[in-house]
DNA sequence: TATTATTATCTCAGATTCAAGATAATTTAA
DNA sequence: TTAAATTATCTTGAATCTGAGATAATAATA
């Protein structure tokens, strides 16, 4: 009876991105942010205007966490929701100056910090990373 | 002014890792059980008796959420709290033979998933991956 | 037009998580 | 031996997430 999973590849690709997930979270505390938080701003930085499901389909939470999130941002001044004139059922959201000024200010740091973690891998094992990383993300 | 994360392998390494905890959910759904609570009777179910203490660090939550987890999996008969005779403050934790039970129909069809997600991958392909991954997980 | 189906968002209850602090037991050191 | 520090678990409250269902608007169809 196997009772111990070892299959190598899945436990540190596991390790690995939870490791990842930990040291944004962390980054992300700096700014008084939850890594959902972030998330959103990150599309509309990104994207500009989106509608709520539109920003719900990025990142994929349910739409009861993302009315939550999307409160919350725009308690903190950091976006603003806007009706639709074609269509009263849809609601868009933008960041706000301060949301726009934010993101100017942790995106660099973010993407610093996330060029680090991979700064250990030349060109050629970055590519060949993410080719064997497609192959198993496109069978899952 | 950068915008959009064009790390690559960070983003496919996110996607992949979402992908599969998503399928490794899902599964786990057919049988009741979250995943906190399968990684909990995993931890178990490899290592036998085990402290409060000793699983919580094995997966890495706090341990409110550890005592309430104990809590769910008590009430579902899966597993058992037990007195430490040398030191009362300690408490050991066992799989019942329901838990055994479980564990026994579950792990099998636990590992065929996780070699399923990872067939893709030929054995050099497997290795390669492994050590580019450990290159990540041990900068981060 | 009237009916039905679909869509977008919100509300609410329940589940899960963490952080901080409480409790109680053990160990260490004066 | 007593006091202080450490350790293991639990309690509580706040934050966040999900899922089911409500609401309201729009689109499709007869």
């Amino acid at each position: 009876m196997e009772r111990k999973c070892n299959n190598l590849p899945f436990l540190i690709l596991m390790q690995t991105s939870k490791a990842i997930h930990e040291r944004i979270k962390e980054e992300m505390a700096k700014n008084k942010l939850s890594i959902t938080e972030f998330s959103v701003l990150e599309v509309l930085y990104q994207k500009g205007k989106q509608t709520i499901q539109q920003i719900g389909n990025c990142i994929l939470i349910s739409s009861g966490s993302m009315t939550y999130v999307i409160d919350k941002l725009e308690q903190k001044g950091l976006l603003s929701r806007n009706a639709c004139p074609d269509d009263r059922r849809v609601i868009h959201v933008t960041l706000t100056d301060d949301g726009n000024e934010l993101m100017n200010v942790i995106m660099p740091e973010y993407h610093d910090s996330v060029n680090q973690m991979f700064e250990s891998l030349d060109d050629d094992e970055a590519e060949t990373l993410v080719q064997l990383l497609k192959k198993v993300r496109d069978i899952v």
